[in-house]
RNA sequence: GUGCGCUUAGCUCAGCUGGAUAGAGCGUUUGGCUACGGACCAAAAGGUCGGGGGUUCGAAUCCUCUAGCGCACGCCA
């Protein structure tokens, strides 16, 4: 169970996507191309007018210009004014080291360097404040005009001021890895929160990005369940060799049978070799094509895929493709015998091998498996068959694998044999992308209270709960009771995804429910909540005859309203950011503490009461401004904020 | 055995790729409701960044040694 835990399983065969084959290849191919023509080769006038529109830098990259020009002015190596983020928000808003760095070069006093550069500067556009302080720093402060400026910018730009790529890149996600026929359970969560992050991050980020779930589909398993089928009921047609005609269509099943069945016929193997070595044959028959075995297979892929897609869309994950190891099964021989005539594969300890070591190992890395020694298919396998698959169907400029970070050494043994024997273009990158575990309280891999491996759905059900009771338990503000379902809902997977994405992927974290599910402190919930009370300002405002938030932005009064306007204005740096490292979690942290500026702007300022209606206005814009900001980036984390709760 | 990863406040985690006094949240203590949503905000206490050595003007961050923990290391999926 543990293995499979840890294990994308994967076999393979034919196209289950809504209503099937072929099509789903054709769609996408047609659709990415009008994607491509539409997003990433601008003709004639929309090139044009691309041009003629200012090119939104992030802010950090307009300070820094600034200041490299007055290093340069001063006699010193433009590169040394790179200006980061203040580390010190007591003294200054940005920082430059630049002088500290330099002074060994120059031979001279960094505090003197910086006051050079100060000097250099002069009277600017962009600071209000520029000091040089021992031993050298260069702390900043920005003019309230010019943030505003640079906000108003970012307002009018179509993704907040995130440059779109140069060269977008053709993605592909492989994650979830689900097995058909088994229910999903915790270990399958990471795969899903985070592929479906990171996958809406890159697609964010202006690349085309397909999702791909990656079934368990052909393996054992099915051997296994269609030979307790057949123990069963016997009588079944399917099991009946001589039976020529149309096979049912409903399935002889359900779900929840499905379900049952598997755990029986597994723990059934562990102990009866004869019942075992039934299922083996199960399996052969139905890889070789029986007819009979076809038709219960396919009866158990609908049942099945049905219901993960239910539980998938309870997640809020969605894939673009529902390929599995059964999909690749026909390309198998194929390429084996590529592998074969092209030298790279020989006869090791009876298995077919392909060597993968490199010279600059500092360990003895195995080679990598093709065929076991029966010369049955593994994992291996169909793995790269699937890559030879995407290669073939999609030609993606990268795949990313969210698997478990367990299998980071088979993976690498992978992806040296896909470039090692070219079935990989060289061009195309792959990405191991491991997570931790989810453990409990006590920090071991989460369990039920019984010990046993949970079910997906009811930790769902769980948090769910959870949520609702913390609804129903606010006073002085009741919900209808259906509404209150919704929102709890929604909350709940904010606080599940919250939970798992503000940590790093690759750690290990602890899963804890009372305090994912809470409204203070770093949490969904609470990101919820600070957008809530956005939209309840708004409304209220509506309901004053105020109008919409079309108005310009105002330069900063105070010293809550400029921080909230700083950190709105490091949203692109961020998303790319996130994008280059897959890395959801930095995602977490920019709206974590964009929500406490807000707060902290909130509570010291009475917008609806304000007399001097710019103002207001102002402050309607740039709250208008933070929503979008703070819901652009739930959406890219895969969650979204109630109306209220 | 070999390799990889982790170790930061009582607990859960950040730390922008070498900068100033190492930051948050929870918990603890204290303040703030004539409420645009108190599911909030403000403040205090709490650390020899596992340990030693090194590089550097400057190290949680880079190098090295070391300890503890975890994981992976060719034929089931």
């Amino acid at each position: 169970m543990d293995v499979c835990i840890l294990r994308r399983q994967k076999n393979n065969l034919f196209l289950h996507n809504d209503g099937g084959n072929g099509k789903i290849r054709g769609i996408d191919r047609e659709r990415s191309r009008k994607k491509w023509e539409r997003e990433c080769r601008p003709i004639g006038e929309e090139k044009k007018k691309r041009k003629r529109k200012r090119k939104m830098e992030k802010i950090l990259d307009v300070i820094s210009k600034e200041m490299k020009k007055a290093f340069t002015v001063a006699g010193y190596d433009g590169e040394l004014g790179k200006v980061t983020l203040s580390n010190r928000p007591d003294l200054c808003e940005y920082q430059c080291n630049g002088a500290m760095a330099g002074a060994k070069r120059y031979k001279k006093a960094p505090i003197k360097i910086a006051q050079d550069v100060v000097e250099a500067l002069g009277e600017s556009t962009v600071f209000s404040e520029v000091n040089a302080v021992n031993p050298g720093f260069l702390n900043l402060r920005l003019k309230e005009e010019f943030v505003k400026e640079y906000l108003e910018g970012m307002r009018q730009e179509e993704k907040f001021g995130l440059e779109k790529p140069t060269h977008p890149k053709k993605i592909m996600i492989d994650y979830g890895g689900p097995n058909v026929a088994k229910p999903l359970h915790v270990g399958h969560l990471r795969s899903a929160i985070i592929g479906e992050s990171v996958k809406r991050i890159a697609r964010y980020a202006g690349h085309e990005v397909i999702g791909d779930i990656h079934l368990g589909d052909w393996g054992l398993q099915m051997g296994l369940i269609i030979t307790e089928l057949q123990e069963r009921h016997p009588d079944l047609v399917y099991f009946d060799e001589n039976y020529e005609g149309e096979y049912p269509l409903e399935a002889p099943f359900t779900i929840s049978q499905l379900e049952e069945i598997y755990p029986t016929a597994s723990g059934k193997s562990k102990e009866d070799a004869a019942y075992k070595e039934k299922a083996m044959d199960a399996t052969f028959k139905l890889q070789s094509g029986v007819r009979g075995y076809r038709a219960i297979w396919k009866h158990i892929m609908e049942v099945s895929v049905a219901d993960l897609k239910k539980n998938y869309h309870n997640l809020k994950v969605e894939f673009d493709l529902w390929k599995g190891e059964s999909d690749v099964h026909d390309l198998i021989p194929a390429m084996v015998e590529g592998l074969k005539q092209g030298g790279h594969a020989y006869i090791s300890e009876g298995a077919l091998v392909v060597d993968v070591k490199e010279e600059t190992d500092t360990k003895e890395i195995p080679p990598c498996m093709i065929l076991k020694s029966d010369g049955a298919s593994l994992y291996n396998t169909t793995d790269l068959a699937t890559l030879c698959d995407r290669m073939s169907q999609v030609n993606p400029d990268k795949i990313i694998y969210v698997v478990d970070k367990r299998q980071e050494l088979y993976f690498e043994q992978v992806f040296r044999c896909a470039r090692k024997t070219g079935l990989v273009r060289p061009e195309t990158e792959l990405q191991f992308l491991g997570f931790g575990t989810m453990n409990g309280k006590d920090g071991k891999p989460f369990k039920t209270r019984e010990g046993g491996v949970m079910r997906l759905e009811s930790l769902i059900q769980e948090i769910n709960e959870e949520m609702y009771r913390k609804i129903m338990g606010q006073e002085g503000r009741s919900m209808p009771e259906e509404e209150a379902k919704e929102t709890a809902k929604a909350v709940a997977l904010s606080a599940l995804k919250y939970g798992d994405l503000s940590n790093q992927a690759s750690k290990d974290y602890i899963f804890d429910i009372d305090r994912f599910t809470s409204s203070e402190g770093d949490t969904g919930p609470y990101i919820l909540y600070t957008i809530a009370r956005i939209k309840s300002i708004f409304a209220k405002y509506k309901e004053m005859g105020g109008q919409s938030s079309a108005a310009a932005l105002q330069p900063a009064s105070g010293a809550a309203e400029k921080g909230l306007m700083l950190e709105l204005a490091g949203f692109n740096a961020m998303m790319e950011g996130a994008y280059e490292e897959s890395a959801p979690h930095k995602v977490c942290a920019y709206i974590y503490g964009l929500a406490n500026a807000f707060n902290r702007f909130y509570h010291e300022t009475k917008i609806l009461t304000e007399e001097d209606k710019r103002k207001q206005e102002g402050w309607i814009a740039l709250l208008a401004l933070t929503r979008d900001v703070l819901e652009t980036c739930i959406d890219v984390l895969g969650f979204s904020a109630p109306e209220r709760m």
